[in-house]
DNA sequence: CAGCATCCGAGAAGATACTG
DNA sequence: CAGTATCTTCTCGGATGCTG
């Protein structure tokens, strides 16, 4: 896998957000992910965990229940992206560390 | 800064490849980057090069020569991303220790 | 509850041509 | 060499309504 290919399963505006709630093993159902993250559409969300689904990043887990229930969790491969995505918050932290960095913020 | 801020500043088709370009205070020309990049167009890495010095990741140095030059180089911010970068490359590489991974990659 | 279908607008990205 | 300008195309993301 190249670098490009690699970047691209992290591609969009929510993807990061949405493993960034999987984490840690934990399971989330579609109704916990869309309260977690304030200001995503059903639509998005649908559409981001099918992609990673289809990444082999996240399993869904359909329960033939009434009401419908529906979970997901990271797969093995899911869980090895942790390191990196600890690394990008690690360095987010710091960012006060740069006051020059810090005072260009865009808008 | 939040996570969605964090992962703001990596958003986009090119930004990742071009800090990939510029890691371990690597030193690169406008022309070097086009030339290292396959497939970007000029407009697109000027416009991605301006953001990333407008969110204080890349410094942009211009020689007032004929011919004109110009570099970039990372900021001591943008070194601070270098060991997330890392990491998102060494668990790509690791992508095929997960064969149910390897095996359902997107189109 | 967990979605899919449809339509829409904004911004990202691409192609091409031109300039200091 | 290192861009800008313009135009077109495409994809993303949002809004709304419907279904098993």
């Amino acid at each position: 896998m190249d670098v490009e290919a690699a970047f691209k399963l992290l591609e969009g505006r929510w993807k990061l957000v949405i493993l960034f709630h999987l984490f840690g093993g934990q399971v989330r159902r579609f109704s916990d992910l869309e309260r977690l993250i304030p200001g995503i559409t059903q639509k998005m969300l649908a559409q981001q965990l099918r992609r990673l689904e289809e990444d082999g990043i996240v399993t869904r887990t359909v329960y033939h229940q009434v009401p419908p229930k529906v979970d997901y969790r990271l797969t093995d491969w899911g869980q090895a992206l942790c390191p990196a995505m600890d690394a990008i918050l690690k360095c987010a932290e710091r960012r006060e560390d740069f006051p020059s960095a810090a005072s260009s913020a865009r808008a």
